[in-house]
DNA sequence: TTATATACAAACATGAATGTATGTAAATAG
DNA sequence: CTATTTACATACATTCATGTTTGTATATAA
């Protein structure tokens, strides 16, 4: 066959990222054969193995395209603009910004439920978890950050421990983007999603 | 060999859903092949094809087993003890409770785990993220009813609606027992779990 | 211009899981 | 006491996914 240049092999590399997204988010990541992957993606699984070494580095790939850009949002939300503007509005945008990502890109949606529903943590897998979890410590400590910030401010209770609200404000989101991934009917979540959001900010105002 | 008795046959039919649990946990559901349970449970595939159709019935049977009692107790808890204590407190014994049980019964704990982190929701498997979403719409109401209560007995902000303060702290519950489960070596969050309701029903109270 | 590495396709070899069909000894019904 | 289920074990057939090896046309480096 016609041997492609580096950028066309790009192209390619991408389009069977594409394809395992649009697949391990359809079937699961379990029943997804390299083979389908590789139909959908026009190419067969000489070219899916030549990209890559198995079906976990494909997904770990895959994973990586919205992992990254997602940590750079919520610093950049988060603490970036950190005396801009209201603490408390910080982590609202935040919160808004993220479910409103997951609304418009397609890819990141996919993403998320398949690390949400369509995967199995086990053997090489189990690490991503515990990744997560350490992600999952790094925005927590974030919004803790805030809080300290709106607690200085005199915008929330004084008597309410930071990092207790941090906490409850992450588990909350966590929740909701379960929920929100989960409900894919978009009935019971998606269209209250940013009311919840506002409600449980507007919980800790003073 | 050896024909059992009607009881002998439900102690194997109970062996096998004990393995398939212990095994679906350890390498995941789609890893966990029916002879490698029927060998966990020292018996033969002929046997688990004998008490259940195929790997899909088993996990719906193991999941069962945890799902029915949890119903009761969510009615029981929050719901029959009505007028007996503070509504605020009856939500708080709820959520210690649940996070009590997981702690203490390794069958539930396996379950949840199993539920959150080893199975694809896909084909058969998808309706039983159905179900559990239909389930959240019942606690979610059950627990606003009590926040209701709440209210008219003066013990929360009245401009807070008790739908949106029910669905944060499902949202909240949800995330934390998703922490909970993932936080496997216990350190993150097990160990501050009960705080962190007491915390979140601290947030409520006038 | 030639040698080599690239970007795949095609073929091969293997193993594992599933479902089904058959065999069978003992419990139980009549 | 005999006939029939029951509760499995064993054997068989089939499908399917994986990993590896080999082949090959062409980009690209020297």
């Amino acid at each position: 066959m016609v041997r492609k240049t580096k950028e066309d092999a790009e192209i390619t590399r991408q389009r069977i990222i594409d394809a395992a997204r649009e697949l391990f988010s359809k079937n699961g990541v379990s029943k997804t054969s390299l083979e389908k992957i590789a139909k959908h993606a026009d190419v067969t699984r000489g070219a899916v193995y030549w990209h890559f070494e198995n079906k976990t580095e494909l997904f770990h790939a895959m994973r990586e395209q919205v992992f990254l850009p997602l940590i750079d949002r919520i610093d950049s939300t988060l603490l970036a603009s950190q005396n801009e503007q209201n603490p408390l509005q910080r982590i609202e945008n935040f919160l808004i910004g993220t479910v409103r990502v997951l609304a418009e890109d397609k890819a990141t949606r996919q993403t998320y439920e398949v690390l949400m529903t369509k995967c199995e943590y086990v053997d090489e897998f189990a690490q991503v978890l515990q990744q997560i979890l350490n992600n999952c410590d790094g925005v927590v400590s974030n919004i803790e950050q805030v809080y300290i910030d709106a607690q200085q401010q005199k915008l929330i209770n004084p008597k309410q421990s930071p990092a207790q609200l941090a906490m409850d404000t992450h588990l909350f989101f966590s929740g909701l983007l379960h929920m929100w991934v989960k409900d894919s009917d978009g009935n019971r979540f998606r269209t209250q999603a940013e009311d919840l959001v506002k409600a449980h900010v507007n919980l800790r105002k003073i």
